[in-house]
DNA sequence: GCAACTGTATTATACCTATAATACAGATAG
DNA sequence: CTATCTGTATTATAGGTATAATACAGTTGC
Protein backbone atom coordinates (compact mmCIF):
# COMPACT_ATOMS: atom_id res chain seq x y z
CA UNK A 1 0.00 0.00 0.00
CA UNK A 2 3.10 1.99 0.62
CA UNK A 3 3.77 4.06 -2.52
CA UNK A 4 7.06 5.67 -3.22
CA UNK A 5 7.81 9.45 -3.55
CA UNK A 6 8.83 10.46 -7.15
CA UNK A 7 9.46 13.90 -7.35
CA UNK A 8 8.58 13.70 -10.57
CA UNK A 9 7.22 17.15 -11.67
CA UNK A 10 9.54 19.07 -9.74
CA UNK A 11 10.80 22.29 -11.61
CA UNK A 12 13.46 24.21 -9.41
CA UNK A 13 13.14 28.03 -10.28
CA UNK A 14 15.22 30.82 -8.86
CA UNK A 15 13.89 33.29 -6.55
CA UNK A 16 13.41 31.12 -3.78
CA UNK A 17 15.81 28.55 -2.07
CA UNK A 18 15.83 25.36 -3.62
CA UNK A 19 15.23 23.43 -0.05
CA UNK A 20 12.60 25.23 0.56
CA UNK A 21 10.93 24.74 -2.89
CA UNK A 22 12.16 20.99 -2.51
CA UNK A 23 9.57 21.25 0.93
CA UNK A 24 6.75 22.74 -0.69
CA UNK A 25 6.53 20.05 -4.03
CA UNK A 26 5.94 17.46 -1.05
CA UNK A 27 3.58 19.63 0.87
CA UNK A 28 1.62 19.88 -2.21
CA UNK A 29 1.80 16.21 -3.01
CA UNK A 30 0.61 15.53 -0.15
CA UNK A 31 -2.28 18.04 0.09
CA UNK A 32 -3.31 16.15 -3.14
CA UNK A 33 -3.34 12.94 -1.43
CA UNK A 34 -0.43 11.63 -4.01
CA UNK A 35 2.02 11.10 -0.82
CA UNK A 36 0.76 9.35 2.26
CA UNK A 37 1.98 7.95 5.52
CA UNK A 38 4.49 5.36 5.15
CA UNK A 39 5.25 6.02 1.59
CA UNK A 40 8.98 5.73 1.15
CA UNK A 41 11.41 8.38 -0.32
CA UNK A 42 14.22 8.69 -2.55
CA UNK A 43 17.55 8.32 -1.32
CA UNK A 44 19.69 11.32 -0.38
CA UNK A 45 22.41 10.43 -3.40
CA UNK A 46 19.48 9.29 -5.75
CA UNK A 47 17.52 12.77 -5.44
CA UNK A 48 20.34 14.84 -5.65
CA UNK A 49 21.82 13.44 -8.99
CA UNK A 50 17.83 13.24 -10.57
CA UNK A 51 17.69 17.13 -9.41
CA UNK A 52 21.08 18.14 -10.07
CA UNK A 53 21.44 19.49 -6.83
CA UNK A 54 24.18 19.11 -4.18
CA UNK A 55 23.49 16.22 -1.79
CA UNK A 56 23.68 18.44 1.09
CA UNK A 57 21.11 20.77 -0.22
CA UNK A 58 19.13 17.70 -0.34
CA UNK A 59 19.83 17.20 3.14
CA UNK A 60 18.94 20.54 4.35
CA UNK A 61 15.34 20.31 3.28
CA UNK A 62 15.10 16.23 4.46
CA UNK A 63 15.97 17.48 8.07
CA UNK A 64 14.31 20.52 8.05
CA UNK A 65 11.06 18.17 7.50
CA UNK A 66 12.39 15.50 9.49
CA UNK A 67 12.27 18.56 12.24
CA UNK A 68 9.04 19.45 11.52
CA UNK A 69 7.89 15.28 11.85
CA UNK A 70 6.86 14.89 7.79
CA UNK A 71 9.34 12.12 7.41
CA UNK A 72 10.87 10.03 9.94
CA UNK A 73 14.66 8.48 8.89
CA UNK A 74 16.99 5.64 10.66
CA UNK A 75 20.75 5.85 9.87
CA UNK A 76 21.38 2.85 6.87
CA UNK A 77 17.42 3.07 5.74
CA UNK A 78 15.19 4.37 3.37
CA UNK A 79 13.32 7.94 4.78
CA UNK A 80 9.73 7.69 5.24
CA UNK A 81 6.67 10.47 5.16
CA UNK A 82 5.04 10.26 8.73
CA UNK A 83 1.72 11.95 8.27
CA UNK A 84 -1.32 12.10 10.13
CA UNK A 85 -4.65 12.26 8.58
CA UNK A 86 -5.15 15.39 10.32
CA UNK A 87 -1.93 16.99 9.64
CA UNK A 88 -2.66 16.45 5.84
CA UNK A 89 -5.75 17.76 6.30
CA UNK A 90 -4.23 21.07 7.83
CA UNK A 91 -1.46 21.03 5.24
CA UNK A 92 -3.82 20.86 2.62
CA UNK A 93 -5.80 23.99 3.46
CA UNK A 94 -2.91 26.07 4.61
CA UNK A 95 -1.35 25.82 1.19
CA UNK A 96 -4.61 26.37 -0.80
CA UNK A 97 -5.34 29.25 1.60
CA UNK A 98 -1.55 30.54 1.39
CA UNK A 99 -1.68 30.16 -2.52
CA UNK A 100 -4.89 31.68 -3.47
CA UNK A 101 -4.27 34.69 -1.16
CA UNK A 102 -0.79 35.29 -2.29
CA UNK A 103 -2.28 35.44 -5.84
CA UNK A 104 -5.76 37.48 -4.76
CA UNK A 105 -2.69 40.23 -2.98
CA UNK A 106 -1.39 40.39 -6.18
CA UNK A 107 -4.02 40.75 -8.87
CA UNK A 108 -5.40 43.20 -6.87
CA UNK A 109 -2.28 45.22 -6.26
CA UNK A 110 -2.65 45.10 -9.99
CA UNK A 111 -6.51 46.48 -10.03
CA UNK A 112 -7.90 43.56 -11.00
CA UNK A 113 -11.20 42.25 -9.14
CA UNK A 114 -12.94 39.19 -8.30
CA UNK A 115 -14.53 38.34 -11.17
CA UNK A 116 -11.27 39.50 -13.83
CA UNK A 117 -9.06 37.36 -10.92
CA UNK A 118 -10.83 34.04 -11.23
CA UNK A 119 -11.39 34.33 -15.13
CA UNK A 120 -7.74 35.00 -15.42
CA UNK A 121 -6.78 31.88 -13.61
CA UNK A 122 -9.48 29.79 -16.08
CA UNK A 123 -8.46 31.03 -18.80
CA UNK A 124 -4.49 30.74 -18.51
CA UNK A 125 -5.15 27.09 -16.44
CA UNK A 126 -4.45 24.99 -19.38
CA UNK A 127 -2.25 27.12 -21.32
CA UNK A 128 1.10 25.84 -19.42
CA UNK A 129 1.35 22.11 -19.36
CA UNK A 130 4.76 21.89 -21.77
CA UNK A 131 7.96 20.31 -19.74
CA UNK A 132 11.59 20.92 -20.75
CA UNK B 1 -0.37 65.67 -13.18
CA UNK B 2 3.21 63.35 -12.02
CA UNK B 3 2.34 62.06 -8.77
CA UNK B 4 4.46 60.44 -6.36
CA UNK B 5 5.13 56.79 -5.83
CA UNK B 6 4.15 55.94 -1.98
CA UNK B 7 5.03 52.56 -1.49
CA UNK B 8 1.84 52.55 0.66
CA UNK B 9 1.09 48.86 1.54
CA UNK B 10 3.84 47.24 0.94
CA UNK B 11 4.59 44.38 2.88
CA UNK B 12 7.58 42.21 3.25
CA UNK B 13 7.74 39.01 3.87
CA UNK B 14 10.55 36.43 4.07
CA UNK B 15 11.60 33.57 1.34
CA UNK B 16 12.23 36.10 -1.21
CA UNK B 17 15.28 38.79 -1.32
CA UNK B 18 13.48 42.48 -0.07
CA UNK B 19 14.84 44.10 -2.92
CA UNK B 20 13.12 41.97 -5.18
CA UNK B 21 9.75 42.33 -3.12
CA UNK B 22 10.18 46.36 -3.78
CA UNK B 23 11.02 45.91 -7.15
CA UNK B 24 8.13 43.32 -7.66
CA UNK B 25 5.69 45.91 -5.90
CA UNK B 26 6.81 48.18 -7.73
CA UNK B 27 5.83 46.62 -11.31
CA UNK B 28 2.58 46.16 -9.85
CA UNK B 29 1.65 49.34 -9.80
CA UNK B 30 2.92 50.00 -12.89
CA UNK B 31 0.25 47.00 -14.18
CA UNK B 32 -2.17 48.63 -11.98
CA UNK B 33 -1.82 52.10 -14.23
CA UNK B 34 -1.12 53.94 -10.47
CA UNK B 35 2.49 53.95 -10.94
CA UNK B 36 2.67 56.25 -14.22
CA UNK B 37 5.30 58.28 -16.38
CA UNK B 38 7.14 60.56 -14.56
CA UNK B 39 5.90 60.16 -11.15
CA UNK B 40 8.78 60.62 -8.72
CA UNK B 41 10.11 58.26 -5.92
CA UNK B 42 10.36 58.76 -2.35
CA UNK B 43 14.15 59.17 -1.51
CA UNK B 44 16.44 56.23 -0.79
CA UNK B 45 16.52 57.15 3.15
CA UNK B 46 13.10 57.95 3.47
CA UNK B 47 11.70 54.74 2.34
CA UNK B 48 14.39 53.28 4.52
CA UNK B 49 13.10 54.58 7.22
CA UNK B 50 9.90 53.88 6.21
CA UNK B 51 10.05 50.05 5.54
CA UNK B 52 13.00 49.59 7.97
CA UNK B 53 14.87 48.40 5.84
CA UNK B 54 19.01 49.19 5.08
CA UNK B 55 19.31 51.87 3.04
CA UNK B 56 21.94 50.22 0.53
CA UNK B 57 19.13 47.29 0.04
CA UNK B 58 17.03 50.31 -1.01
CA UNK B 59 19.80 51.27 -3.27
CA UNK B 60 20.18 48.25 -4.61
CA UNK B 61 16.30 47.85 -5.74
CA UNK B 62 16.64 50.76 -7.10
CA UNK B 63 19.88 50.11 -8.91
CA UNK B 64 18.51 47.18 -10.79
CA UNK B 65 15.28 49.00 -11.85
CA UNK B 66 17.39 51.87 -13.29
CA UNK B 67 20.23 49.63 -15.26
CA UNK B 68 16.02 48.21 -16.03
CA UNK B 69 15.34 51.35 -17.72
CA UNK B 70 12.65 51.91 -14.90
CA UNK B 71 13.67 54.38 -12.89
CA UNK B 72 16.13 57.47 -14.03
CA UNK B 73 18.28 59.14 -11.20
CA UNK B 74 20.31 62.47 -11.56
CA UNK B 75 22.47 62.76 -8.54
CA UNK B 76 21.04 65.03 -5.99
CA UNK B 77 17.75 65.41 -7.15
CA UNK B 78 14.93 62.79 -7.00
CA UNK B 79 14.35 59.60 -8.65
CA UNK B 80 11.69 59.65 -11.57
CA UNK B 81 9.33 56.85 -13.19
CA UNK B 82 11.09 56.73 -16.66
CA UNK B 83 7.98 54.31 -18.34
CA UNK B 84 7.16 54.18 -22.05
CA UNK B 85 3.33 53.14 -22.75
CA UNK B 86 3.88 49.99 -24.32
CA UNK B 87 6.54 49.05 -21.10
CA UNK B 88 3.88 49.56 -18.74
CA UNK B 89 1.70 47.24 -20.68
CA UNK B 90 4.39 44.30 -21.36
CA UNK B 91 4.97 44.49 -17.59
CA UNK B 92 1.09 44.17 -16.83
CA UNK B 93 0.97 40.97 -19.22
CA UNK B 94 4.13 39.49 -17.80
CA UNK B 95 2.96 39.68 -14.41
CA UNK B 96 -0.37 38.71 -15.17
CA UNK B 97 0.69 35.72 -16.67
CA UNK B 98 4.05 34.82 -14.07
CA UNK B 99 1.16 35.15 -11.27
CA UNK B 100 -1.70 32.97 -12.41
CA UNK B 101 0.61 30.77 -14.19
CA UNK B 102 2.55 30.11 -10.45
CA UNK B 103 -1.11 29.33 -9.36
CA UNK B 104 -2.14 26.84 -11.58
CA UNK B 105 0.66 25.12 -11.39
CA UNK B 106 0.59 25.01 -7.29
CA UNK B 107 -3.37 24.61 -7.18
CA UNK B 108 -3.14 21.10 -10.06
CA UNK B 109 -0.05 19.81 -8.09
CA UNK B 110 -2.60 20.25 -5.17
CA UNK B 111 -5.19 18.08 -7.66
CA UNK B 112 -7.83 20.90 -8.11
CA UNK B 113 -9.42 21.35 -11.24
CA UNK B 114 -10.15 24.85 -13.43
CA UNK B 115 -13.56 25.30 -11.85
CA UNK B 116 -12.47 24.56 -8.22
CA UNK B 117 -9.33 26.84 -9.09
CA UNK B 118 -11.57 29.62 -10.38
CA UNK B 119 -13.80 28.99 -7.27
CA UNK B 120 -11.03 29.02 -4.96
CA UNK B 121 -9.75 32.64 -5.73
CA UNK B 122 -13.38 33.68 -5.80
CA UNK B 123 -14.24 32.54 -2.02
CA UNK B 124 -10.92 33.40 -0.51
CA UNK B 125 -10.74 37.00 -2.55
CA UNK B 126 -12.31 39.19 0.38
CA UNK B 127 -11.36 37.25 2.98
CA UNK B 128 -8.24 39.19 3.60
CA UNK B 129 -8.18 43.11 3.64
CA UNK B 130 -6.38 43.87 7.19
CA UNK B 131 -3.51 45.78 7.22
CA UNK B 132 -0.81 46.37 10.39
C1' DG C 1 29.41 -12.20 5.60
C1' DC C 2 29.92 -8.80 2.34
C1' DA C 3 29.15 -5.48 -1.11
C1' DA C 4 26.36 -1.78 -1.95
C1' DC C 5 23.27 0.82 -0.56
C1' DT C 6 21.44 4.02 3.21
C1' DG C 7 21.59 8.36 6.65
C1' DT C 8 24.73 11.44 8.91
C1' DA C 9 28.62 14.54 9.89
C1' DT C 10 32.53 17.51 8.92
C1' DT C 11 35.29 21.08 6.71
C1' DA C 12 35.99 24.38 3.17
C1' DT C 13 34.78 27.65 -0.34
C1' DA C 14 31.94 30.97 -2.86
C1' DC C 15 28.18 33.89 -3.62
C1' DC C 16 24.15 36.57 -2.29
C1' DT C 17 21.55 39.26 0.96
C1' DA C 18 21.25 42.53 4.52
C1' DT C 19 23.04 45.49 7.85
C1' DA C 20 26.15 49.23 9.59
C1' DA C 21 28.88 53.35 9.46
C1' DT C 22 30.73 56.77 6.87
C1' DA C 23 31.98 59.90 3.20
C1' DC C 24 31.43 62.94 -0.83
C1' DA C 25 29.27 65.55 -4.49
C1' DG C 26 25.11 67.47 -6.85
C1' DA C 27 20.45 69.74 -6.40
C1' DT C 28 17.22 72.48 -4.07
C1' DA C 29 14.70 75.48 -0.91
C1' DG C 30 14.99 79.11 2.40
C1' DC D 1 24.80 81.62 0.03
C1' DT D 2 23.98 78.00 2.81
C1' DA D 3 21.81 74.36 5.15
C1' DT D 4 19.66 70.36 3.98
C1' DC D 5 18.05 67.53 1.21
C1' DT D 6 19.30 64.27 -2.69
C1' DG D 7 22.04 60.21 -5.15
C1' DT D 8 26.25 57.62 -4.95
C1' DA D 9 30.31 55.07 -3.29
C1' DT D 10 33.16 52.57 -0.05
C1' DT D 11 34.43 49.27 3.53
C1' DA D 12 33.22 45.99 6.93
C1' DT D 13 30.54 42.40 9.12
C1' DA D 14 27.14 38.73 9.58
C1' DG D 15 24.12 35.18 8.09
C1' DG D 16 22.01 32.12 4.68
C1' DT D 17 22.36 29.24 0.57
C1' DA D 18 24.66 26.10 -2.36
C1' DT D 19 28.51 23.58 -3.77
C1' DA D 20 32.46 20.26 -3.13
C1' DA D 21 35.02 16.52 -1.18
C1' DT D 22 35.30 13.25 2.16
C1' DA D 23 34.45 10.19 5.96
C1' DC D 24 31.94 7.03 9.01
C1' DA D 25 28.31 4.09 10.67
C1' DG D 26 23.92 1.56 10.10
C1' DT D 27 20.75 -1.39 6.84
C1' DT D 28 19.75 -4.21 3.47
C1' DG D 29 19.98 -7.81 -0.20
C1' DC D 30 22.45 -11.36 -2.22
Amino acid sequence: MAGLVSFDGLRLEDGMPIYLQIIRFLERGIAAGAVRDGDELPSRRVLSARLGVNPNTIQKAFRVLEEDGLVTSRAGAKSEISLAPERAEAIRRRLLEEEAAALARALKQMGLDRDQAAALVRQLWDRQEESP
